[in-house]
DNA sequence: AAGACGTGGTC
DNA sequence: TGACCAAGTCT
């Protein structure tokens, strides 16, 4: 038996929607439901009923652990607390408040789209997945999921929670979206939609899943057995740069504006083959950009030797107190507050609690 | 449509 | 310590 074989039944099952009886859909609805009730975290977001509030923690927990987010969320919701605002925001200030969240390219997208929907939308977020979708930045598991939880658009969502839920849980060779969507509770599509990325996030785990915890284990096909995709191999790099000060100023470099990674952002300046001499080495420290593993030699240079430093991009002296509100790479600012140059602003605004 | 895109927590 | 991995989207 192989999956060629074998995929004819699931467009059946599929279209039958016999996928699970209608118990053990009631079933798995009312199990997990009730398991989110007792167990969902309590995230500000959850607390919204801000369509826009919705959308940006949609767009920051791409890829982003929970954690991660939070404070970021705090600060990115208190500076640009409507849509309106971000659309007036200009782009590097939206980076500045994005910088060390990693993957740029969502700040830059959900800032466009922000311009559209002022534009062109009167200031509304489109109400249905289909309408969403159009949006930069926002893709197929995104317009479900601002739909669902801020609309009640009854369309379930696939991250990557989901997806190992459902394929642990179905029955062999069923499509992951069908299955996601019978067992949708429609009248309550937000809530169950985050019920399952939630059980996927702190239950249904994908190396040792706590099954004896899960809500839905007595339908659950698998208990737990679930294959792992290869990973690709990483890459190891050297690389330096210099922390020049002069008084309360840092010398920062633009990168190219046309890099493919994150371009426009701003860095301490980069060094070359030519190193300045061990003495003058601060520390090094390992940072990890995609597959890239880097060692990272911070040197400290004098103001009076900047000439030393290769050619590079636009350079320019910030005051420390202005870091907030550039733009920093992520070991920028990582290298930054190792040494205490950089504080970043304790978050406030009405999220606060 | 496979590869690119960031970062920090976890085990 | 280092590999794995996280609420995807775009090209």
């Amino acid at each position: 038996m192989n999956a060629w074989v074998s995929a004819p039944a699931t467009i059946q099952n599929v279209g039958s929607g016999e996928i699970f009886t209608p118990a053990q859909i009631k079933h798995f609805r009312h199990n997990l439901l009730a398991w989110y009730e007792a167990h969902a975290r309590d995230l500000p977001w959850r607390r919204m009923r801000d369509p826009y509030a919705i959308w940006v923690s949609e767009i920051m927990l791409q890829q982003t652990r929970v954690n991660a987010v939070l404070d970021h969320y705090a600060r990115f919701m208190a500076r640009f607390p409507t849509v309106q605002k971000l659309a007036e925001a200009e782009e590097p200030e939206v980076l500045a408040i994005w910088s060390g969240l990693g993957y740029y390219r969502r700040a830059r997208m959900m800032h466009r789209a922000a311009r559209v929907i002022s534009n062109e939308l009167k200031g509304h977020l489109p109400r249905t997945a289909a309408g969403l979708r159009r949006l930069p930045g926002i893709g197929a598991y995104t317009s479900a999921a601002i739909a669902s939880i801020a609309f009640g658009d009854p369309v379930a969502v696939v991250d990557g929670n989901v997806e190992r839920v459902v394929l642990r849980v179905r029955p062999r060779n069923s499509g992951i979206q069908a299955v996601a969507q019978v067992l949708l509770d429609p009248m309550r599509p937000g809530d169950f939609n985050q019920a399952m990325m939630e059980l996927g996030a702190t239950v249904c785990l994908p190396r040792n899943p706590l099954c004896l915890h899960c809500p839905v284990q007595k339908l659950c096909n698998t208990r737990g057995e679930h294959p792992v995709a290869p990973r690709k191999e990483s890459v190891r790099k050297r690389v330096g740069h210099a922390l020049v000060r002069r008084g309360e100023r840092v010398l920062l470099e633009q990168r190219a504006q046309d890099a493919s990674l994150m371009a426009g952002m701003w860095e301490l300046p980069q060094l070359d083959g030519t190193l300045p001499g061990p003495e003058r080495l601060l520390f090094t420290i390992s940072h990890s950009i995609t597959v890239t593993n880097y060692s990272v030699d911070i040197f400290r240079l004098r103001a009076d030797e900047v000439h030393l430093l290769p050619e590079g991009g636009r350079r320019k002296w910030i005051s420390v107190d202005d870091l907030a509100e550039i733009p920093l790479t992520g070991l920028a600012r990582k290298v930054l507050k190792r040494l205490q140059v950089f504080k970043p602003p304790v978050s406030g605004g009405p999220l606060q609690r």
